[in-house]
DNA sequence: GACGCTGACTGAACCGGATAAGCTGAGCCA
DNA sequence: TGGCTCAGCTTATCCGGTTCAGTCAGCGTC
């Protein structure tokens, strides 16, 4: 099946190959009548115009690109990815973007992507996840000016644009309820340390936790995945002063850590309060349901996206808040046995 | 930052543009002495070659497509798709393939953007993924002739070339199993029927039922929702003749049935056995862990794309079968109390 | 009726590589 | 020494769009 060509669009109109461009992309300098008939006969012979000889003459690849960074081995099993994906890909293709993935062990190999990616001229701007304090993909990024957005902040993001979420108001807003039914030893299974939103959530916890005069506060991190979660929260269930209830920085290690409980012989929520980060079907699928702090990762995701087309449009890189994550209490939480 | 380009190297390596151009293909028509100066000066000055150009006067993309059409709510949870796509991507980058992800809602808009995909020459070809009994994507591909592997099967892949795993024999293995504890009464909660992989372990479960006499086997279907599986599930466990074992076709649905299943006040495995098919960290997180039917499915994904890439080499479209699922028994099956 | 002006369109030059065809000089042989 | 081959290049053309500089008809104007 021979694919036609803006050529054969020209020749069968009646008019030149410039004439077909115009009128394509809605540009002046060809009557309406005109552009019409030439619309009438590229949908005709079910003509698109070739996305490699677009990107080589209008300099623009027509695809933006995402690199995920995180280890084969939690990427798939926390709902987040997928669904900020989703809601990339929904901003992106109503815009006919392309939406190029690629998966990279660390940040070095991420870097040498965006050398390629920039080079190749293969995507028009990035989205990049996952930031770090002392990112050094954004000083790459910004040498290399590839248009940008980085998910996650605020702060750390250098002259890049960049979406946010508040999650210190989250946070806070998470101790103050679980102080509010009662809890006094609260603990935090937290994600990866080198992560800026473990930092910024991190420092929200002992702020709230000071401010409420909860000594017993308690910081472990972890990295996400439900075996570490399971581990801290058997460790943190073993100690003398065992916490009341435990924030989880993600939903995977939630459930572990609601296995854990359980497995102990503790029940919950009356031996122990149990609240998720990320709102995602897995918390309902459980028994109890998992209280949790959620918000629309697929709105975050196009959110992103929306910003980066505008950036690579040219205007200034702004950053912007998205919704903050909100409290969904359900089965997991209730006031402390014995209160 | 102005990005090099081949007549930069050519310039600066003393020779012409057609030189660099054989040189960095690894084609015969330079010396090796000028191949390797050429080469030093590209990497020199950090030159890469233009995608865009390329794909124009090499008529090849160099990138391959990936349209997922589950819906968004579904799509988030399952690991399946994320493991397949890490696994997808390794081998592609690991030959300078990108991948292009799209999300779509049904087959007629995957149809469409195959059809876009091919107008704009952005794919050298793409992978089919959940395949259904007369899938409409199968001659909508063969027409366009655009280079494609499904991934699913075996049978109803028209003309394509596939990649499939003998499902069918991993549940009879299955089957066999629970029966051999001393199940009678073995449910399964199916996903989507008209999945082709569905109907294939429909069939097969039916055969081996019958084979093994268990009269009271029982297949109810679903949509691989959490919700939908813990509701099939509430619904065996409340009739009369009540099953002593589940396989559920995913993992996210098998964990709602064990919720359901606890919530309902039955012990697992005491009162029910659970076999989730998938094997994913999911089934390691709850209590007590999962019996689950597991298989790689990065090297699945990767085996597609290395299959996908000799097809659009062309070669002959092959049918390659995968790793067949195997068993890996944890805490959930049990021999049923009171045998 | 010569002039300028505008709208509608054409022709040709690009974009950055791949590649077929052409050229050149060294090496070899008769 | 002339003729031939062939490795090792160069040159030119092409891929399929975008875009800029013209061309030209038609119209109003003084």
């Amino acid at each position: 099946m021979k694919r036609p060509t803006i050529a054969d669009v020209a020749q069968r109109a009646g008019v030149s190959k410039g004439a077909v461009s115009y009128a394509l992309n809605g540009q002046p300098g060809v009557s309406e009548a005109t552009r019409q008939r030439i619309l009438a006969v590229a949908t005709e012979i079910g003509f698109s115009r070739s996305s490699a000889a677009r990107a080589l003459s209008a300099a623009t690849a027509g695809a933006i690109g995402l690199a995920l960074c995180r280890p084969a081995r939690t990427l798939g099993v926390e709902p987040f990815f997928m669904a900020l994906i989703s809601g990339v890909e929904a901003e992106l293709s109503a815009r006919s973007y392309a939406l190029t993935l690629q998966v990279v062990a660390d940040h070095d190999a991420e870097i040498a992507v965006y050398r390629r990616w920039w080079g190749e001229r293969r995507v028009d701007g990035v989205l990049v996840c996952d930031l770090r304090t002392d990112d050094r993909r954004i000083p790459a990024l910004e040498q290399l000016q590839l248009p940008a957005v980085v998910i996650g902040g605020p702060g750390g993001t250098g002259d890049l644009a960049s979406v946010w979420s508040d999650d210190a108001a989250a946070l806070t807003e998470t101790v103050e309820y679980l102080a509010a039914l009662g809890h006094r030893r609260i603990a935090r299974v937290a994600g990866l340390p080198d992560l800026r939103h473990t930092e910024i959530r991190t420092d929200a916890f002992t702020a709230v936790c000071q401010r409420l005069d909860l000594v017993d506060a308690v910081t472990v991190w972890s990295d996400y995945t439900g075996e570490e979660g399971g581990r801290a929260t058997r460790r943190l269930l073993s100690s003398a002063q065992r916490p009341t209830a435990v924030i989880y920085d993600n939903d995977v290690m939630a459930i572990a850590g609601l296995s854990v409980a359980q497995e102990m012989g503790l029940t919950v929520p009356g031996d122990l309060s149990i609240v998720a980060w990320d709102d995602s079907p897995l918390c309902r699928l459980v028994h109890p349901p998992l209280t949790a702090l959620g918000r629309d990762i697929a709105a975050y995701g196009a959110h992103a996206a929306r910003q980066l087309l505008a950036v690579v449009a040219g205007q200034p890189a702004g950053r912007v808040q998205d919704e903050t994550p909100h409290l969904t209490p359900r089965g997991s939480t209730a006031p402390p046995r014995g209160r």
